[in-house]
DNA sequence: AATATGTGTGAGATCGATCTCACATTGTCT
DNA sequence: AGACAATGTGAGATCGATCTCACACATATT
């Protein structure tokens, strides 16, 4: 039998005794010097610092002024390891620098560090494996807390694994089918059916969509609220009126070509978010089509710098400040014990009219 | 004394099954567990996992097998406790909403992730004592690599301790003065200066400034570049040309129309940062005062809506992309221990000549 | 007087992974 | 044969905070 390759180790320990007297990082103090310190074990000098159980006044007193004197801060590690979980929220989503999930993280952290809790953010770039990776990795970090932006509808088993094992998870922007947990999202179809009513109702009958992969639920939700709203006007779905593109800015532009350079291309368009929309915009400029009077468009998501371009984007808005407030809350009355039923917010979308938009009476 | 008792091999699993179908909520596998369903022992079992010191081929496969099934994966936070660190990068910045900050950490999360590090996020809000309690609550948590972007040039002594106490810091956008660490900054007094000299070669001799709080390192670099460019062309300082507001579109719009509100007001606008400049454009917009006709425009820090506004925006950009990406490195580098003498890294800026200064002849 | 209760404190176990050390084996070299 | 190295393995210490005990005194109650 062959034996195994010697897995060589080396003087390692000699090596780090050698550096430490070279460089004299101090450690922080610990809860043993605190007690050695004031003269008390690490039991009275805990309880004297977490005040529970009894100690006496004078002793407490001493080992307050330990703490000080020491700059005793304890280590979260060593807590954590204790008792099963560190205070840290992990969000998990698509990309912070997309304005939309950057509010969303800003106010979940602003909240979170009012409870003293720390956020790690992660990007999954819309890829599921990442997604996966990354909950394992903060998973094993012993984090209680996630929310989450999920990529995909299916093989969702991460997912469904948390919340068999009962760890708090809010789902945003989307949901994922058979997962029940808490989750915040936007009412998407209600919200691109109000806007292509509008179009309808402005004259318009050939409206073209710019959409995002169909993998996304959001994406999937405002395509059937623009089919909805044509079936209803007695419009038949065409589906050359559709362009599907990645949420890129320049994903965005060619989809948006194609799209306009067609026979008979569309009147109006809808985009189902905000860099598509500004891909839009720059590809209508590349083609010399002006908005309103050439095409009318909305955009879903409100943008800044919507209201910048002359004229400004008329919008489908969602009221982002209250996404990651609402989230954030509902992760920490979980992390706080009370399980209850699960709960679902749905927001409601608001459109924006502004001047992108113009009455159609041709055709 | 007592004897070497053989482990029992099947008792330990038999009694988790038990459990599991009881309390759904199952602890995931330490390597306890690992070594129990391996026949080995805690020792043997890490040693297998982790390769290194001598294991048997038989027993290293048993274990691997073991872990596998058992699905285990390490718990970083006891590793963390035992080795000193935490595979955490702490990021203390402005605000993630800013794009420019959106993009250096987005940037830095991805780099980070494929050393199997994550990334806390936190916001100072430019406030000193959110910044020193942000440091304070990560430090205990043995995060030990730490980027920072700070907000106050004075009051120092947690950075200074930081370095006092060897742990890697790298400071992003600003530095400060007594600090000797890492640091990726860009030149922001030559980036002003060159923004003034175009206006000043454009015929402009009352160029206003919008700046931002003048503790903040890159609000004054900006400042100092601008009037040593005036100096330089014989142009005299006018404090009158001058308005300072805090860095967000709301304050810089009423800056904006102070500024424009004098008897002679100036005839270009300098503007220290993309939301000033975003509320440079809106005050402008709401006084009917048109660009580049009435008054010419330079912004620092490129931003999306430079290039939707008509005309575009002339601005000085920073090389956004590689700062987060530099920093990182330079973070890295030190995390594995190569100390070496600390470097500074400045990027150049850039100039971007759009449409938004005209030629100026009068005056 | 004997028992209960209320205070105050320390020893030691625990969380999970890793590392040092001691102790077995086996094989190899004089 | 005896000495010595190369392997393989396990017991126990360690990281730092917390919690359960057990124990020591008080004072209060029957």
């Amino acid at each position: 039998m062959l034996t195994g390759i010697p897995r060589i180790k080396g003087a390692k320990a000699a090596h780090y005794s050698c550096f430490e007297k070279v460089e004299m990082a101090q450690k922080p103090a610990t809860l043993k010097d605190v007690a050695a310190f004031a003269n008390v074990s690490r039991a009275t000098a805990a309880r004297a610092l977490n005040s529970y159980g009894y100690v006496g006044d004078e002793t407490a007193q001493r080992v307050q002024e330990a703490a000080e004197k020491l700059g005793y801060r304890g280590n979260r590690l060593a807590q954590a390891l204790r008792n099963g979980q560190l205070p840290i929220i992990g969000c998990i989503l698509g990309d912070i620098q997309n304005p939309f999930f950057a509010r969303i993280a800003h106010d979940i952290e602003a909240l979170a560090r009012r409870s003293r809790y720390n956020l790690i953010i992660g990007s999954s770039e819309e890829q599921l494996e990442q997604e996966v990776s990354l909950l394992a990795s903060l998973q094993s970090l012993s984090i209680r807390g996630f929310i989450v932006a999920p990529t995909s509808d299916e093989n969702n088993i991460h997912l469904k694994r948390l919340i068999e094992e009962n760890v708090p998870l809010v789902l945003i922007d989307r949901v994922v089918q058979g997962i029940d947990c808490d989750s915040v999202v936007v009412d998407n179809e209600g919200g691109a059916r109000k806007a292509i009513e509008y179009l309808i109702a402005m004259g318009h009958r050939r409206i073209g969509l710019l959409q995002d992969d169909t993998r996304i639920f959001t994406s999937r939700a405002r395509l059937s609220g623009y089919q909805s709203a044509l079936v209803a006007a007695g419009i038949n779905p065409d589906d050359r009126m559709i362009s599907v593109s990645q949420s890129t800015v320049e994903h965005a532009i060619d989809a948006t070509i194609r799209l306009f350079s067609q026979k008979s291309p569309p009147t109006a368009l809808f985009t189902v978010d905000s860099l598509m929309t500004q891909g839009a915009l720059l590809a209508f400029r590349s083609m010399g089509i002006s908005i309103p009077h050439d095409v009318s468009l909305i955009g879903f998501d409100d943008f800044n710098l919507a209201t910048f371009t002359d004229p400004q984007i008329t919008v489908v808005a969602q009221p982002v400040s209250e996404i990651g407030l609402a989230a954030a809350r509902l992760l920490f009355e979980r992390l706080s014990g009370h399980s209850r039923q699960t709960r679902q917010i749905r927001f409601e979308t608001k459109l924006l009219v502004r001047g992108s938009v113009s009455r159609r009476q041709d055709v």
